[in-house]
DNA sequence: ATGCATGAGTA
DNA sequence: ACTCATGCATA
């Protein structure tokens, strides 16, 4: 098993457009739900791979750092939790430096958002707030959707978006018809990730608008990126016939660690701990992680996950009615 | 489309 | 050390 550590930890920066628009014909139906979701899921049958142990990153490498070495632009695209400020001296600097402003209320962060209902409740949910918008006159990065940005004469849909906060079902509309439209549209993930940051400054990747559009990311989460691609639908939908110019932009140098490929048998191991208890002791995530000869991080990392997955709104497994995400 | 990973914000 | 939002890398 002379590991082929030929491949380390990659420096960003080649990969880029591969995925063109996969999402297009695949999926049968999005809603699956909820559920305590067995091991169904984690016998996914991989026939023709068996490559287990794939962890372990690198040892070939002469370069000494590991993947803690985190240079470059940082992902800021958090959630600031400023009350809407502190950009607007970036109007200045005109590069790709992505102005993220995010925006988000001051929240009170309540662990299981879920349980709590839509009705009345509205801690979550800040939907459009007045972030900065600045984009440079004088070339579009995305071919489209290039406004002024300070002119809003589009206000069809802020009814509810912006204090109501959306029911279950209303996001899921959303996402099905957003998807939709995207499709006809010609556009793929990745285009409306970056239109997103070139309209408002917020930029997305593929991952985000899929899982947005898939339900799974959690309800909080749903509602905040409502509102945005609801514009960017407007916008899109009444730009005739924009030829878009994908400008993609360069990924910096910034080094990651490869990531772990977990063998099917030892994911079962985990899935069956999970149920048992999906929040492990450090020291009893020590002594798995040690009897299946990972690294703690990785095993501690891999719960984290679990349990994130399971607050999303359609966690994988069965498919069900699509609603009762909130129940539970 | 999704698995593993990062990092800011919290508790 | 966890949650949560998010994404690179990969299947």
């Amino acid at each position: 098993m002379a590991t082929a550590a030929s491949n380390p930890y990659s420096i960003i920066s080649s990969n880029s457009m591969v995925h063109a628009d996969s999402s297009v014909m695949q999926q049968g139906s999005p809603f699956r739900n909820h559920q305590k979701l067995l091991q169904s899921e984690y016998l996914q049958g991989v026939p023709s791979n068996g490559h287990a142990l794939g962890h372990q990153w690198v040892t070939s490498l002469s370069e000494g750092s590991p993947w803690s070495t985190s240079l470059a632009a940082s992902p800021l695209e958090q959630q600031d939790v400023k009350p809407g400020r502190e950009d607007l001296q970036l109007g200045a600097i005109i590069h790709h430096r992505s102005p993220h402003v995010a925006h988000h209320s001051p929240h009170a962060n309540h662990p299981g958002a879920w349980g709590t209902p839509a009705s009345h409740n509205s801690s979550i949910n800040s939907g459009a707030q007045p972030m900065s918008i600045y984009s440079q006159p004088g070339f579009t990065v995305n071919g489209m959707l290039e406004h002024g940005g300070m002119t809003p004469p589009t206000n069809s849909a802020q009814s509810q978006s912006l204090h109501e906060t959306p029911t279950s079902d209303e996001l899921e509309q959303f996402a099905k018809q957003f998807k939709q439209r995207r499709i006809k549209l010609g556009f793929t993930q990745a285009d409306v990730g970056l239109a997103l940051g070139t309209l408002y400054g917020n930029v997305f990747s593929q991952t985000t608008i899929c899982r947005f559009e898939a339900l799974q990311l959690s309800f909080k989460n749903m509602c905040k990126l409502k509102p945005l691609l609801n514009k960017w639908l407007e916008e899109a939908d009444s730009s005739t016939g924009s030829p878009s110019s994908i400008d993609k932009i360069a990924a910096q140098g910034r080094k990651r660690k490869k990531r772990t490929s977990i063998e099917v048998s030892v994911k079962g191991v985990l899935e069956t701990h999970f149920l048992k208890c999906p929040k492990p002791a450090a020291q009893e995530i020590s002594s798995l992680a040690d009897s299946l000869q990972l690294e703690k991080e990785v095993v501690r990392v891999w719960f984290c996950n679990r349990r994130q997955k399971e607050k999303r709104m359609t966690p994988p497994g069965e498919q069900l009615s699509p609603h009762q995400w909130m129940e539970t």
